[in-house]
DNA sequence: TACCAAAGTGACACTTGTGTTACTTTCAAT
DNA sequence: ATTGAAAGTAACACAAGTGTCACTTTGGTA
């Protein structure tokens, strides 16, 4: 080989996430990345063309880990356990969905962010599925209503500092049965 | 007085929204808000300091118009009445919320904006006060988790192309009685 | 231990945005 | 018609980001 490379891929990408979250697409540059590795700007170019390719990787690689977990839905048994689990792994990684809609800035590759996200929602038009076969869900709503719906939940601001817990249960009480009492 | 205007305030604002919304807090400049509206871009410094300082008022003279039409609900009589009043609004004057959400990256004016935001929250505990006495909203859902959650429903992506009024009909029914069947 | 390929550096030329300023243009009031 | 104040222009100096490239550093291998 060589020599030691200064930073690893995980460092990397965990700068990376951070400087995202924190600044924004546009906001995010090579210096700021290069500087809070402590190394120069010239070395990024020897592993990416661009920060729109670093982007892209860095994020792929993020809803792959994403998928994977999501995937372990399967390991619950009916609509009820799984809708929890689903619940808890969106507030757990809430990061993820603010770093799609970054990456949706992204120039030339809304198609293949487009393609990832249709593709989780392909796999979960199983669970949906299966809770309106178990007579949970409402029937007559769309199935990409009802993920969306699931999905944006997280984004509701909590400026009032309400403990987290007691917010996921009011939000998981109000999606399944709304805001009015019956 | 003196020469006549190329640009008035109105075509200003215009063209300040389509480019936030296209490009976004940090995509935003002087020079593509200078093009289009055929000025050159030395002009806008006659009028603003730099381009938080449009942006600051811009997005303030659009929240004084949404609160304007927001304080109509008080034309509207029971809870009910004014729910769907709500909204209609919000879904009619989406871009506002998209507007906020971009306003927000502006250094040094969060708190201005916070303030608005409040003030707008604020404003509408009456109705949601109104809800609960009349026995329609859940009276242990804390408020602002409430009014987040209705305004926070405008973002839930459309992808599937169905037709607005379908659209918002279900998110109606969701907000009010929930994904569940009773 | 000498080599060499990968890792990293720093300077260069380029682009784009910023804020300022001296200048020109326009038009309404005198 | 003159004039002056507001509107607009264009060029300047500056700052920050980009992509490249010749160069140096490093460390495992022959």
């Amino acid at each position: 080989m060589a020599r030691e490379r200064k930073f690893s891929t995980d460092e990397l990408f965990h700068a990376t996430k951070q400087l995202l979250l924190d600044h924004g697409y546009e906001g995010f540059t090579f210096s700021l990345l290069a500087d809070s590795l402590g190394i120069s700007r010239g070395a990024l170019y020897k592993y990416y063309e661009n920060k729109d390719e670093l982007i892209t990787n860095y994020v792929f690689y993020e809803m792959d880990q994403y998928l994977l977990k999501l995937k372990q839905i399967d390991l619950h048994h009916g609509f009820e356990a799984q809708f929890h689990f689903l619940m808890n792994l969106i507030f757990s990684y809430s990061d993820i969905q603010k770093l799609i809609k970054i990456s949706q800035q992204v120039p030339n590759h809304q198609e293949k962010f487009e393609t990832i996200h249709e593709d989780m929602y392909q796999y979960l038009q199983a669970f949906v599925e299966l809770g309106k076969q178990e007579g949970i869900l409402k029937s007559h709503l769309p199935n990409n209503l009802i993920l969306g719906y699931i999905f944006q939940s997280i984004a509701i601001p909590n400026h009032s500092g309400i403990p987290h817990s007691q917010w996921v249960n009011s939000i998981k009480e109000i999606i399944c049965h709304g805001l009015f009492r019956k």
